[in-house]
DNA sequence: ATCAAACACTAACACTCGTTAGTAAATTGT
DNA sequence: ACAATTTACTAACGAGTGTTAGTGTTTGAT
């Protein structure tokens, strides 16, 4: 038998992670299996160890791959020319744009951070809370120079940053509205609330 | 031996719930052992099965409370004189300071209700949706008298509630903006994207 | 003081969990 | 075609799961 990976899929190792994605998002981290896992991807349980190491390496794998997306594509946005006001709707529909595309990552990245194993809890949580901060000063620089309202950046960030995560609800939904309504109407909502 | 509860901490099963729920919040409720409840309420595991029926009715006290608070004071305030931008603030902050003050709960309810049983989960589901429907219906009707401005009812629920509920990072931080600041500031970022 | 109810205990059942050892089969490179 | 590597298999491990049975202890009312 054998053969995991049928055609152009990716290594072995991806389709597992693959596979854990739906898994993970469906029943959460804890309540998922190897055994569950190992159904899904056509193979026994012992198997998958021939290509991870363990069931929260998958997990770190998801979680980083996430952290980096964003983190790499803030750097980006902070290095360009534009005003405060212009790089945060820039940011907050990447954010919009990431989460309608690849939801799952980021909505298990989101939720199930806390079984992370030491030390990449503590690593996940400080980059976590790190880019925060960088959100934070650019609100801060964008009401110094009068383009945002007087509002606390803290806030600001946490308002938007979950409000973008609720996305995840709208996956799960019918899916009467559009993803480009969505998109639209949020980050103008969001945007606005800031100026 | 015996008596869990020490003075007026309420009935037994009280006592569990509560020890539950700061439990289920910390290692969420697949990761959370009867054991690991017993040893806080100071009892064997076994010992909880004289005041509950399952790991689950536990689960099931925690979400169905939340949701009852929340559609009793919706049909309170749908009832009122106000306007709709009126209610939607009114609602709002209702939600911000549940969440300030109530978070345990709300977080668990937001975050666990997958794990309820059926038939629970597939109420619990009806019921949230029900709720969405009805705040959408306040925004709709704010948008036709011209209150709010114009934005897909549906996305502006989602964007409030989500954001809403990012409160709970706010909880498992430092702390260094206080409840007032939260709530103030949060309430106008959201009632200024409606208008 | 007595009796019933409420409650906590020990022990155990029947699973499920993540993971490892050891081995056989398939694939790959030459 | 053969050797080397990769990969899947069966079997099992030790630990942990929710929960029940049965028994003893504490509590509150009379």
């Amino acid at each position: 038998m054998a053969k995991i990976k049928s055609g152009k899929n990716g290594t072995r190792k991806e389709v597992i992670i693959e596979k854990a994605r739906r898994l993970f998002l469906e029943k959460g981290f804890a309540a998922s299996s190897m055994r569950d896992l190992a159904e899904h991807v056509g193979v026994e349980a012992a198997s998958l160890y021939n290509h991870i190491q363990s069931k929260s390496e998958i997990l770190q794998e998801i979680c980083f791959k996430v952290a980096n997306d964003f983190i790499s594509n803030l750097e980006q946005v902070e290095s360009s020319q534009s005003s405060a006001l212009d790089k945060m709707e820039i940011l907050i529909r990447f954010h919009i744009r990431m989460m309608l595309k690849e939801y799952e990552s980021i909505y298990i990245s989101d939720h199930e951070w806390r079984h992370l194993p030491e030390p990449y809890l503590s690593n996940f949580l400080n980059q976590r809370r790190h880019y925060r901060k960088r959100l934070s000063a650019i609100i801060e620089q964008g009401i110094q120079t009068g383009e945002m309202k007087q509002i606390e950046p803290y806030v600001a960030v946490l308002t938007i940053l979950s409000a973008i995560s609720g996305i995840e609800s709208w996956h799960r939904s019918r899916k009467t509205v559009s993803e480009k309504d969505i998109e639209e109407n949020m980050a103008k909502f969001l945007v606005e609330g800031l100026k």
